[in-house]
DNA sequence: GAGCACTGC
């Protein structure tokens, strides 16, 4: 008989465990203004607005469809009334009301995204005169079904009352009162709008997940309400003087009111940020999870968590929930995989076998879809996932999680420029949003794989995204959105003053700035663009160059991560499907290839397939590239100017964005990177893997086990200082030698 | 001679 080993773990009672008692919402406020009572002004206003955009723009639609929205809205009704937060619905309004930042915390659960919007208004605060609601998100997909539901609760199409804006996908209109975005998308919105005088209120979701928008986005909007305050203190004193001309001429402006929404209890260092704004308690609404941590240390996760996923399976009914285990990244998911099948192949015949299902970024969409499936019958669901079942993905079903306590994250040295990818602990709010994804349908279990002590010492929170990434593309928008001093920015927790002048040099080498630190008019130009600011100076160079159509295509291609899927076990043989692309000088050239026969394979899915080419990203490369084409027809750029088969001038071109990024061949077969004099590898998913070319450039430097040049170029060496005689004078010497 | 967490415009 198949007796299984086990790992020991201890219960848990303490605060890790959530309640599934808390029913109604509870409001407390830190200082400040008891809330006091408010007329429903705006109400009669907004409804008649919506029928005039209904006939506006639908007027095809009948009346039946109209009543039918309705009828939708006022069942929806009945379920918005049970949320915890409806109950705090007064409180929370005039908390609003009284003061011009609040910040709301709310657990999952507390129905805060797709309420308080709506309390808001409800309340007046959105009305054709003085701009509406922006609620942004850190996700697209989050931004977009939000709406959709949204929608279906007040009842309008979406698109009308409700809607959402993000990339490649706009369903507002100009009578959307309430306009789910990604941070990002509100961010460029600041380019063309810098007080942001469409909105009355903006709500920051997700701020404890600290993306770097949402932190550049908290201190503009700081910066914006404050200059909208003064400017109406401004006019209010020019009127009662009697100056300031007639006051036709002013476009109408209101107090700008800013929500901060977190789900973590942390709220305070948001509060301090924005002078001691109030925070707002609402309750959530999870089922109760227990906690189990290992009595002793394990030394090799994956196997201990074989063991627990067994442990799970054996001693639960098989129809019991299913089983949901963090991992690093693709190699720990696949070699699980394949330890489940080896376990299972032990169980005896008759017994419910483990289903391993994988997830994660990379995986193709129809290989995610299982997922989402029920497992058949005799099987239990063993999802294998990276922290993507963290936040971005939530699978149904789930009733017991298993926590490794690392994942894979991505840093940044900003003196080298050199990005890294490393395994690391989680930190303690990584630990507990993964224990929440085991009480979203049903009371649940979480088995931590360490042990109690070692989560007391993890980290509260990870460390923002802000301090981890190159910022030249942040830096030009804010300077684009008027902010000159970037150094003396109130950011929430400041990046390194290297990290910043890394980023200015960057932008001054491409000429995005002057020697006082000005955007230029290149600068200015190369600001429209959704583009890192070597890629947009590329395409600049495009243009006089000749050569912008196959510019957009790489810079397109360049825009997801892989376009190859590369399953473990077909390496070899996907190597050799890639090998029909391959170009002589490089992966620039072997992407503009592989397009071309995307493209005249008609993006067949078929064809996607047996070239191990993943149709999700190529998807992807197509959408910006019609955004590209879009943009330069816009700024009068012939977007479809080629140069035709003349290779050099591409390469030439994108040394005019990338001569920061060039190495030279040294005696011992390694490259030397010119800016930093750093040691580096061809990436062996490179076309120029084991070829050695005097000189490379490279899109960027990741550092896994080595340093790693990814998608590269051969380049003539002489080149290098042509492209970059102000950064690099002292190269050019060296080169003649 | 050997590898790529997750977002976003």
């Amino acid at each position: 008989m198949y007796t299984p080993q086990k790992i020991v773990f201890s219960d848990n009672s303490d605060d890790e465990t959530k309640s599934s008692s808390i029913a109604s919402a509870h409001v407390a406020q830190q200082n400040g203004h008891s809330p006091h009572k408010h007329k429903k002004n705006h109400h009669h206003h907004s409804h008649g607005r919506h029928h005039h955009h209904d006939k506006d723009q639908s007027h095809q639609k009948s009346k039946k469809n109209q009543k039918s929205y309705a009828k939708i809205a006022e069942k929806l009704l009945v379920q918005r009334k049970g949320l915890p937060i409806y109950g705090a619905k007064e409180p929370l309004v005039g908390g609003i009301k009284s003061n011009s930042t609040v910040i709301v915390v709310g657990e999952t659960g507390s129905g805060k995204t797709t309420q308080i919007p709506q309390f808001l208004l409800e309340a007046g605060f959105a009305n054709e005169s003085c701009g509406g609601i922006a609620v942004t998100q850190p996700r697209r997909v989050a931004a977009i079904s939000i709406a959709k539901r949204v929608a279906e609760e007040v009842g309008t199409p979406l698109g009308g009352r409700v809607g959402y804006s993000v990339r490649f996908d706009d369903m507002s209109s100009e009578y959307t009162q309430i306009k789910y975005l990604t941070d990002g998308m509100l961010l460029r919105e600041v380019l063309l709008d810098p007080m942001l005088k469409r909105y009355q209120v903006v709500v920051l979701d997700e701020a404890h997940e600290r993306t770097l928008r949402t932190d550049i986005l908290m201190g503009m909007l700081k910066q914006i309400q404050k200059r909208r305050a003064d400017m109406i203190a401004k006019r209010r004193k020019d009127r009662r003087s009697g100056t300031g001309g007639n006051g036709a001429e002013h476009e109408k402006v209101t107090n700008l009111k800013i929500v901060v929404m977190s789900a973590t209890l942390d709220a305070e260092r948001f509060s301090k940020y924005f002078d001691n704004a109030p925070i707002l308690y609402v309750a959530g609404r999870q089922h109760h999870v227990t906690v189990y941590n290992t009595l002793e240390p394990q030394p090799d996760y994956l196997d201990a968590a074989n063991i627990v996923s067994t442990q799970v399976h054996l001693e639960n009914p098989v129809d019991g929930g299913d089983v949901l285990v963090f991992l690093a990244g693709q190699d720990d998911i696949e070699n699980m995989e394949k330890l489940i099948h080896e376990t299972n192949s032990h169980l005896p015949e008759n017994m419910a076998k483990m289903l391993p299902c994988p997830i994660f970024a990379a995986l193709p969409t129809a290989q995610q879809a299982k997922v989402f499936q029920p497992a058949p019958p005799g099987f239990r669901k063993i999802v294998l996932a990276t922290n993507i079942a963290e936040t971005s993905v939530t699978i149904p079903g789930i009733r017991y999680v298993i926590d490794t306590g690392v994942h894979k994250v991505r840093d940044y040295d900003a003196r080298v420029g050199v990005e890294s990818l490393q395994v690391q602990p989680i930190s303690k709010s990584s630990a507990r949003q993964r224990t929440g994804r085991a009480g979203r349908e049903a009371p649940g279990a979480c088995y931590r794989l360490y042990m109690e002590s070692s989560f007391q010492e993890l980290d509260d929170d990870g460390i923002p995204e802000i301090k981890r990434c190159n910022l030249a593309m942040v830096v030009i928008q804010m300077k684009a959105s008027g902010i000159s001093d970037i150094m003396g920015f109130e950011y929430m927790d400041p990046p390194s003053k290297a990290s910043l002048k890394n980023a200015l040099l960057e932008l001054y080498a491409l000429a995005a700035l002057d020697d006082h630190g000005h955007l230029t008019d290149l600068g200015r130009w190369m600001a429209e663009f959704p583009l890192e600011p070597s890629y947009s100076k590329v395409i600049y160079e495009s243009q006089k160059q000749g050569c912008t159509k196959e510019a957009i295509n790489i810079v397109s291609l360049l825009s997801v991560d892989s376009i190859f899927y590369i399953p473990n076990d077909k390496r070899d043989e996907s190597m050799s499907a890639q090998k029909k692309f391959s170009h002589s000088d490089g992966d620039h050239l072997t992407y503009l290839n592989l397009l071309d026969a995307y493209i005249q394979a008609n993006g067949d899915k078929d064809w996607c397939r047996d070239h191990f080419v993943n149709i999700r990203n190529m998807q992807h490369v197509l959408n910006v590239r019609k955004q590209l084409v879009g943009l330069c027809n816009r700024l009068n750029i012939d977007p479809n100017m080629s140069c035709g088969t003349s290779t050099d001038t591409v390469l030439k071109c994108f040394l005019a964005g990338f001569f920061h990024h060039c190495a030279l061949l040294q005696p011992d077969n390694t490259y030397r990177t010119l800016n930093g004099s750093q040691t580096t590898y061809i990436h062996p998913g490179s076309s120029l893997f084991g070829k050695r070319p005097p000189a490379i450039f490279y899109d960027q430097l990741v550092f896994t086990n080595k340093l790693h040049a990814r998608s590269v170029s051969a380049i003539d060496p002489s080149w290098i200082a042509t492209a970059a005689p102000k950064l690099y004078g002292h190269f050019s010497k060296s080169l003649k030698n």
